[in-house]
Parts: C-alpha cells; structure tokens; sequence
DNA sequence: CGGTATTTTGAGCAGTGTCAAAGACGGTGG
DNA sequence: CCACCGTCTTTGACACTGCTCAAAATACCG
C-alpha cells in the first residue's frame, strides 16, 4: 500500500513545489540517512514544548500539528501531507508550540540535524527550497486565519476541503477531484472551529446540492468551480512565487 | 512625541528578543541606510500581491497586516510594532499575501534589500535573530488561531489586549499596565473575528467587573492577573527559546 | 459477532450578529 | 476659540447561526 510511493521522490516534490531543484540537489536528497518509524493513529509524534533535534519528514499518512486552550478545546493549526516537514523550525529552536498528531496510520523519517543543514548549506536552492516551504506554510496560517474569523460555517468546511484536494493533486497524491480524507468529522470541526454536528450538517447540504458525494471517508468532487465558489477557495495561497520577479 | 524613541535602538531592541546581539552587531546595525517615510492613519504600505525589494522597519505606530474574503469581510491577521519588520519574508519573495495598512500615523524605515542581506551574510547572529523573528511570528499566527477558532467572543479581545499589552513591554514601549491602543473596536473586532458591537460589550463587561479601566483609547489592566485568566493568556508564545537547549 | 467510535438526525437554546439610533469625541475651518 | 461634522462608541431590541444534548443508525476493529 505504501510501496508505490516514492519516499525521496516525494520530498524533492514537496521541496520543488516553490522553486526548481536539479538532478544534483535530488539526488542528493536521495542519499539522506533516515530512520523511519511507524506511528498508529492517534499517537503523538511530537509534544509540545518537548525538545528535539532530528528533522522529521512525512513519508505516508497525514498528521495534525494542534494546540489546545487551557480549558481544554483543541484547535488543528494545520496538517501535513507526505513530502513536508514536520518540524522546519528546526533550524532556529529545539522545541514546538504545538502537538503533532497522526491521523492515520503513519509513517516517519528521521534525518540527522547536522546532516540536513550540511545539506542546505551546500546547496542553495535546497536552502531556499525549504525557505519558501515555510513562507507558504506562513500563508496557509494566514489564510486559515481568514477562512475562521470571516467565513460561515459552511464556507469554511468546503474551503477545507477544497484546500486538501488541491494540496494532495499538488503533490501528486490525487487528482484532485477524488481522494480519501483520514479525517473523523470532528477534526475538520476542530480544524475550522465549529462543532462535529455542524461539519456533518455542511457535508451534508453539499451532498444534497450535488457539489460533491461522499461516503465513509471518500470524497468525490462533483462541481470543482460550484464548490471552490461556495469555499471561496483559490489555490493562489498553496502557491509562493519565486525570484525573480 | 516621536522623539524619544531611539529608532535604531528599537529595532536592535526587536532583533535580540530572543537572541543575543554582541556591540559590533548592534553597531552594524545603526550603520543601515534607511531611506524614512511618514504614512497617515489608514493608509496602505503595501498591497498585496505588489512586488517589492526594500526591507521596510516600523519606526512609530502600528500597522496591521490584513486580508480579505470575497465577499469583502477583512480579517486582521497581525499587528506590527515599533522595531518590527513588516516583510521579513522579503529575503525569500517578492511580493505578500495580505495588505499592509497603518492603524495611526506612522513612520516607515526602508532599507535596501541588498544592503540588508550583506549584513546577514556577515552578522551570523543577526541572521539567526531575523530567523527568531520569523519563527515568533507563526506561533503568534498560531495561536491567533486557537483564539479566534476555540474561545468565546470575550475571551478573545482579553486575549488581543492581553497580548498588546504584552508585546509593548516585551518591546519596552509600554509598562504593560498603561497604554494606548490606536485601533477602532471595529479593528479589535476584525482581529479576533467579532462585530464591533461585540467588542464594545466585552470590553465595557471588563470595566464594570473591575479588570481594566478604559477612556478614549487609553487602557489601564487594573487586575492583571485576573485579565490575564480571563483571557486565558500565557505570553509564552510570544517567545521563542533559542539554542542551545 | 460484539463493542466502540463515528455519522446522522432532531429539538431547543445561547451566544453573536444585525439593525438602528443616540451620545461622545476629535479634527477642521471660519 | 467655537461650531460643525464625521467617525467612533455605546446601548437596545430582535434575529439567526451554530451549539448543546440526546438518541438512533452506521461503520470500523479485533
């Protein structure tokens, strides 16, 4: 199941989605050491404020990088896909401000410190490869800021929603159209912050007006322009350009 | 009024919040050429998807960084601060994602690209200290999400004012106790994803239970420990640790 | 196959939003 | 220096989105 995704292929991907990167900075990636582990759902990989010092990257599954208010609500700041990294923060602090969770069965890599920056700082455009993977992902908090704080409650499940298909197709993991979402109805609640009830009663009623079909986890996107309209989605913000102008 | 802020000592100031910065880097530091601009209450320092290059530096005031849904609702996704700098992610791309607009009368610093990445190049601990910056900035992102997407409405603007109250001292710009904050509750309510009215009843409930005392748009935390529980606020976020662990 | 977690549905309610108007403030021009 | 005007704050009444509680139906897992 696993086996037909390309663990290297899939980092220089995620790495080359913003800028290009050449056969020698592939390569390269290609010969990172990594110890890999697998995770169950719901297991933690990281908890916050705990220090560490490997660089963790997503080899097969999804993942949840949460917080939590002192009274208990749990907020998801963002997922991850197979290609990022968990922790780019690496290489200016020891420890998260967030919990990252699998929501799925998960598998892990773990690539030495001083190996990776050995690596960033003798190529380049790596270096900026994962420069402007933060940036974007800088943008996608911004732009989840704005999907919460100004969207209705359905706007902000279909742009969620929207948001994974067009993440998963830019990383070839979909077609963008058709895909599977590990996710309980109350993570995608707790990602946009309404209730599970709510999230069901959104699917729902695009269910009913024929924008997408859905059952169990599988989701079919039936009316890409109808549906992106209804999650005042674009994918502009997945997107960071890159010098030059 | 402006006078007694030493600009080049504020953004040493910023710079070394979670670092340490020797003489010869702050020194380095005052040597910058900036070319100085003075923008009026309102007005649009940059709009989003304009190119730029300078590095630009908030002298005096507060600028808010916005973004907005299709259907015209704005969503504040950050403020800046004297000594902050408005477009760190300028080292990466060339354009942002949001709008830039001053929240009062506000002087701008603009430092050349070039001459600012020279001095990274040459400075490594102030390299290190832009990168701190960087890092403080998506936690404050992140938890901007858990406030909007899992706390109630009042607990929320004790949080924003909580954490304006936090940032000022943190920047020396404020006691923590007293200040002035220079935005509409139409703005607070923008930030943290309210109506206007919302905020008026918050704020005015704060008064009359004791917390904070409020005319014009001077505040004073009269029970910072209560205000603080109210808002469920923690400055943690606000700083990031620096290695060596 | 049984037990557990998730999805689905309903009914009632609470927290926020909407609309509207009055009061306060601050800036401007005469 | 004052009067005016526009913006912001404050307050009230009411509507509605989304939450709570609860229970049934369905899917998942060992």
């Amino acid at each position: 199941m696993i086996s037909e995704i390309d663990p290297r292929g899939l980092i220089a991907k995620s790495l080359s989605e913003h800028s290009q990167l050449d056969v020698f900075d592939t390569e390269a990636l290609g010969r990172l050491k990594a110890r890999t582990k697998t995770f169950e759902s719901g297991s933690y990989v990281f908890r916050e404020g705990l220090s560490f010092s490997d660089y963790v990257f997503v080899i097969s599954g999804y993942l949840f990088r949460q917080k939590q208010t002192s009274d208990g609500y749990r907020q998801i700041v963002s997922f991850t896909i197979p290609g990022d990294i968990v922790n780019p923060e690496n290489r200016f602090v020891n420890n998260l401000d967030y919990n990252v969770v699998c929501a799925e069965k998960s598998s892990i890599a773990y690539v030495q410190k001083s190996e990776f920056e050995l690596l960033i700082d003798s190529h380049p455009s790596i270096r900026l490869a994962v420069d402007l993977r933060t940036t974007a992902e800088s943008r996608q908090l911004r732009e989840w800021l704005l999907n919460i704080g100004g969207r209705s409650a359905k706007t902000r499940v279909a742009h969620f929603l929207n948001e994974f298909a067009a993440r998963t197709k830019l990383r070839g993991l979909s077609d963008g159209l058709h895909f599977s979402l590990p996710m309980s109805q109350e993570q995608i609640g707790d990602s946009v912050g309404i209730t599970p009830v709510h999230v069901n009663r959104a699917i729902r009623s695009f269910v009913e007006s024929g924008l997408i079909s859905h059952t169990n986890r599988k989701y079919e996107i039936v009316d890409i322009n109808g549906f992106r309209q209804v999650g005042q989605f674009s994918e502009k913000f997945l997107l960071v350009s890159n010098f030059p102008q």
